[in-house]
DNA sequence: TGACAAAATAGAAAGTGTTTTTATATTTAA
DNA sequence: TTAAATATAAAAACACTTTCTATTTTGTCA
């Protein structure tokens, strides 16, 4: 089974209506590790699909956000980032620059004695500092 | 020395001119806990300044994030929220309510090897869940 | 204290990123 | 194949933030 069969599979199953405009944004998502904004998106695609809309990006990712095939990331504070890659990992955000990168290493942190009264359903460490790249210059 | 001379100690410190707006801004954050957005705080200060614009909520948090009084939080990703509190603490995001609160304690976390390449010059974790109020609902 | 220069303010306008609306087109299921 | 459901493009609305400029206020120094 080729990737785009496993896309149309991945759509099928949750029962999302196949559009090219959508495969598109999770073919796009599934080969990226830039942790695009909506923009990106939709600067990425309009090549292939001159006509589509910021309308269809979003509505696209809200739809994949609520089926879980996407998370949206509250890491950048000037715009949402979206991120395909579903296993758990954490981020580094380069001052500078603004990319943000995967930390796959996994922490184990123990919810804190302060947070004993409230429901604690996931953490996320987020790095800061230089990246590789804006750190030489 | 009382509350108020401090803050004046404060700004004259940083070399800040004095005005009204400014030190009302920085009783208001001081005296909360609350995480708040630059609406909040000019909710909070427009009955004693009803001539207060947003320019100057805005201007006044630029001048004292670049002198280190606040800092910006990129938690919520539908506005940014400031943080007064200096010393190094954590927080947790309420996803219902969306309400911010403090978790002090510390984490020991190594640098990951896979960011040997970079310089960190920070982490932050954030939790996510529900608060003990939308807990019991 | 009064005057001056530098800096801050208010208010409005403009700029971003995001969401909603509406009419039309497409997809899916029967 | 057709009806119903859903997605689309385009524009408008929206919320938050930044910028602009004339006016006012502040700190300094005579």
């Amino acid at each position: 089974m080729n990737e785009l069969q496993k896309r149309l599979e991945t759509y099928k199953r949750l029962g999302l209506k196949l559009t090219p405009q959508r495969l598109a944004i999770l073919e796009y998502l599934e080969n990226t590790r830039e942790h695009p904004s909506a923009e990106d998106i939709y600067n990425a695609l309009k090549d292939r699909f001159p006509s589509m809309s910021f309308a269809t990006v979003y509505n696209t990712l809200e739809v994949l956000i609520e089926k879980g095939l996407v998370k949206e990331l509250s890491i950048d504070s000037s715009k949402k980032r979206f991120d395909p890659f579903l296993h758990s990992h954490h981020h580094f955000i380069c001052k500078q620059c603004g990319k943000i990168f995967d930390v796959e290493r996994n922490f184990d942190i123990l919810i804190p004695e302060e947070l004993k009264e409230f429901e604690v359903s996931d953490f996320q460490v987020v790095f800061s500092g230089l990246c590789p790249t804006c750190k030489k210059k």
